[in-house]
RNA sequence: GCGCUUGUGGCUCAAUUGGAUAGAGCAUCAGACUUCGGAUCUGAGGGUUAGAGGUUCGAGUCCUCUCAGGCGUACCA
């Protein structure tokens, strides 16, 4: 349900009839309870155009709004608010009506846009760390929150498989045997270190991997076999961490910088011809604005730079898969990399002028002391390794209240524990550092995945315990009813606004106030007692259902799994 | 040096983009139960939104300066 569009449309009708022109009408949701449910604040500016009274004119307005349906009352307040009442009964309809409904009463966008999302990008070269967490999550909800509403999205993962390191890994590789089984593989961090172990003490280890990045460059059968199979072995630990995190990024999502190689000459060809770069000091560059340090397109030696790779891939998104969104998941440090980068990209025509470019920016992952993540020695945290943890610690944790067999344990175990780090992490605004703390994200308490999927395994609880079917209206009895069943008519809204600016923490705090709701909701309206007739008992358990419908479907956007028993 | 960015109770985070008395959760203290799952709910204390000016009906949010942190800054990605 759009409810704020409804109420702009409501309000619009009323300005129009007291012959008041507004342009862009914004519905506010009220700040307090007793100020109603929404808020239409703009009188206040009209009048400063209109140089009136804002008061007079909000009595005004008043009085040409509709009560007749979903509004029940209005009020002006303060200096100028608006302040508005939903009709009871229009809420019990308009929740009635979803209750069967697969979308939790969500439509689709009027316009689906084509969305590349551009996420997780690891380095082939280096096992996942925690650093990946944050891309491949935050993008993996973005991507299913569109597609739910009903854009067309195509999946970017841009793996680093390309550069020098890579001579020197395959080298290694190749000294091991060929076949890309070798046992050293299982941990890529330790390949790496041998690896560069072998290229410090070598000089004829150090000169064939050279060597080496020359011939996968040229296209040479034997050095590309072997690139092949360390990729393949890579890609395959990033697969396991997809499937651990519940990500969906298949292996046709990638495309690797190695696929824009040979588009990269083609790139600096028509910066030059468009006079965008020019040689400096024996590379290419583009000076933008008055900026005295230019980017780099272009190396002295004739070696392409990131930011080549991402122009070819931008050109290639616009040209062959006309998007009409590009989002880069990608920390916000390099915030003023994609600032350039998009600059440029639209300045030489490699990206359509109306195609939204957007730097989907996230924070850094620091530990308890504020500082960035470490291993106790000083070492990078292996994303597998912080994911394990974590369903050791939620199985230790649910052992202790109730008896489950082994199998339940660990699908439970899961569930919990993956959910309460994505959970965390979706949970606050993506711009800034956040502080990791295991013991806090699989607290039962306060706003975590696991207070959600208590609330969802209660309500499928009192469900079970009625045993019986559920049927009849939902009927909105009082004020805690009210809210509930406004809530529940919120979550499209939310998810809009979420998909609009790209911040998974709107569904997170949307779905923590409807749960907080639900709870009282509960604690003061029994709904299997004895006393409670059998309309307001249906009523509560449709309600329930409901309830327990949106956090599930909330649940499953952000890719967290619920359960019917904890 | 220049540029970007952040600063909100003891701690971790919000604040619908300029709206009403800045909200939550931890932690602390005080309550509620013959539990529809207490892994719950109710209440209290705790704030000059880093500081100082400014813009206006109205500022945590916009502008200027100061202080403190983080990040970036010519051939890594």
């Amino acid at each position: 349900m759009k409810i704020k569009s409804e109420l702009s449309k409501i309000i619009e009708t009323a300005l129009t009839t007291a012959n008041i022109n507004a342009d862009e009408i914004v519905i506010s949701d009220a700040t307090k309870p007793e100020f109603g449910d929404y808020q239409y604040n703009g009188v206040m500016k009209l009048a400063k155009i209109l140089k009136q009274n804002p008061r007079q004119i909000a009595m005004n307005v008043v009085e040409h709004i509709d009560i007749t349906g979903m509004v029940a009352k209005v009020e002006v307040a303060g200096p100028g608010f608006i302040n508005i009442w939903l009709n009871d009964n229009w809420l019990a309809t308009q929740t009635t009506a979803i209750l069967e409904d697969s979308r939790v009463g969500v439509g689709k966008v009027e316009k689906p846009q084509r969305v590349v999302v551009d996420y997780s990008g690891p380095n082939m070269a280096k096992q996942m760390h925690v650093g990946h967490l944050r891309s491949s999550i935050i993008g993996d909800t973005l991507a299913t929150l569109l597609e739910f509403l009903g854009d067309e999205v195509i999946r970017q993962n841009h793996i680093g498989d390309w550069g020098t390191q890579f001579g020197m890994l395959i080298a290694h590789l190749e000294e091991l045997g060929t076949d890309g089984n070798t046992q050293e593989l299982k941990d890529l961090e330790v390949f790496y270190k041998n690896a560069k172990v072998r290229f410090d003490e070598s000089e004829e280890f150090a000169n064939k991997a050279r060597d080496y990045v020359v011939k996968i460059q040229s296209g040479d059968a034997h050095c590309l076999k072997l690139w092949q199979s360390f990729i393949d072995a890579s890609l395959g630990h990033c697969e396991e961490v997809y499937e651990q995190l519940n990500v969906n990024l298949k292996k046709e999502d990638v495309r690797a910088e190695s696929f824009y190689n040979d588009q990269l000459p083609q790139v600096i060809e028509t910066l030059k011809e468009k006079g965008i770069s020019t040689n400096s000091n024996g590379a290419e560059c583009v000076f933008l604005g008055d900026d005295e340090t230019p980017i780099i397109v272009q190396k002295s030696d004739g070696g392409f730079l990131y930011a080549t790779t991402d122009l070819a891939a931008l050109n290639f998104r616009d040209k062959e898969l006309k998007a009409d969104r590009i989002c880069y998941v990608v920390d916000a440090r390099q915030a003023q990399h994609f600032k350039q980068v998009f600059t440029i990209a639209k300045q030489a025509g490699m990206v359509k002028e109306e195609v939204a470019l957007e730097h989907i920016g996230f924070g850094t992952m620091m530990d308890k002391g504020g500082k960035p993540f470490k291993t106790r020695d000083g070492g990078t945290v292996k994303l597998v390794d912080l994911l394990n943890e974590a369903v050791v610690r939620a199985k230790e944790t649910i052992k202790e209240r109730e008896a489950h067999s082994d199998e339940a344990l660990d699908a439970l175990a899961k569930s919990i524990g993956i959910g309460a780090v994505k959970y965390a992490d979706l949970s606050i605004s993506r711009e800034s550092n956040y502080i990791f703390n295991l013991e806090k994200m699989i607290s039962f308490e306060g706003n975590t995945s696991l207070y959600m999927q208590y609330a969802y395994a209660r309500i499928q609880s009192i469900l079970r315990k009625h045993n019986a079917e559920v049927s009849g209206e939902i009927i909105v009895g009082d004020a805690i009813e009210h809210r509930l069943a406004l809530m529940l008519l919120k979550f499209e809204d939310t998810l809009s606004k979420s998909a609009k600016e790209a911040t998974p923490h709107t569904i997170t705090s949307y779905l923590y106030d409807l749960v907080t709701v639900f709870m009282k909701f509960y604690e003061l309206n029994p709904i299997l007692r004895d006393d409670v007739d059998e309309a307001t008992k249906m009523s509560r358990l449709q309600l329930a259902t409901l309830t327990g419908n949106v956090i599930k479907k909330g649940l499953e956007i952000l890719g967290i799994d619920v359960v019917d028993k904890i």
